[in-house]
DNA sequence: GGGTTTCTTGAGCGATCACTCAAGTATATA
DNA sequence: TATATACTTGAGTGATCGCTCAAGAAACCC
């Protein structure tokens, strides 16, 4: 009986995602998101329900991405060269929106407020703490790491040295890849 | 012949600073400055022109604000002890109104829009990398380590694992003191 | 105290914010 | 083709945004 939707949904989502990675919560209007979307505010509202709903949506695709592009390099080279290869990945990929991890610019930017999105993006890089953690346990089980360390601490160090890079990678002037090579060789001597 | 102002300029900006630290430049309205500074709004413009103008000059003291405890700590203990106690000294005061760095929060919210503030912020933090990067090269000068590192990229590292700390300690059940230390034992190495 | 000058006040400006809803349009079934 | 059922449209909602300005209050000089 009805009218099939003009929009492919998960086409919506990943663009929605990619302005707001880029242009933050604040930062992006509802103008900007009509403009990309080609939607009216009544199509978007049916289609969504809100601003902060489909920023959910979208910092769930965000983190969901990441977490499957860390699987697949695990999966073609092991734990341990993927985590050598995560962070230049992480800021060479040319078609991203932005350097800095939306998690972290999402948490920056509204956990002061107290915002439901901040608690969100927080247990997102948890998520990918555990994720890290699970690959060094894996590494010492594997005797491919000293067994001295805890695989909880390692996650920690090696995600703060990410989200440093990130930020840095933001910045105008800074050779970024050169960070991230040291961060990688960083891991050959554990 | 004139009246002078009810408030002291200097502790206006120090309060402003505070409040755009935590909250943002978005997450700012004039009627949070209104209250935190107990000014109506025709007071504010004439004292400061505009919300910009004011956040611009509470930058310039908050980046000013670290460099003279970056100075402080190196003429208390030299350079190395200086850059082993900054990381930990960053995010344990608690009179902060934020663990992360309101350069990097800056740069993150406002450099996709090519926001003036957001230039601004970015300069700062290559101000900051210049002067760790002294002292890296003064503490070469003095054989206190290897000669073989370039201190421009030294600095580099360091101010990356600086924001990415800051960051880490902005994130709830993180134990970003031990990070802190993690950083200072790894500038032993060098 | 009178006059001048600066600071303070607060109502209110236009613009933009996220969002609503009644009307119109296209696609399905019958 | 007729009808039902989504989906799309876009003018318009109240609220809030950063900001202005005319009027009043306070401090200085003579």
């Amino acid at each position: 009986m009805p009218r099939k939707p003009n929009h492919d949904r998960n086409e919506l989502i990943a663009r929605a995602r990619d302005l707001f990675w880029r242009q933050g919560w604040a930062g992006t209007s509802l103008k900007d998101l009509e403009a990309v979307l080609k939607m009216k505010p009544g199509s978007f509202y049916a289609a969504f329900g809100s601003k902060e709903a489909l920023f959910e949506i979208a910092l769930d695709k965000y983190a969901e991405g990441g977490a499957e592009r860390l699987a697949e390099l695990v999966q073609a080279h092991g734990p341990m060269e993927a985590l050598k290869r995560y962070p230049e990945l992480a800021i060479c990929r040319e078609d991203a929106p932005a350097k800095a991890c939306m998690l972290s610019k999402t948490l920056l930017e509204l956990q002061a407020h107290g915002h439901p999105l901040a608690k969100r993006a927080s247990a997102h890089l948890m998520g990918m703490e555990e994720q890290f953690a699970a690959l060094f346990a894996q590494m010492q089980d594997e005797g491919e790491i000293a067994a001295d360390h805890d695989p909880k601490s390692l996650a920690r160090r090696y995600q703060s040295d990410l989200l440093g890079l990130r930020v840095s990678a933001e910045r105008e002037g800074i050779d970024a890849p050169a960070i991230a090579r040291e961060i990688a060789e960083g891991l050959t001597r554990l």
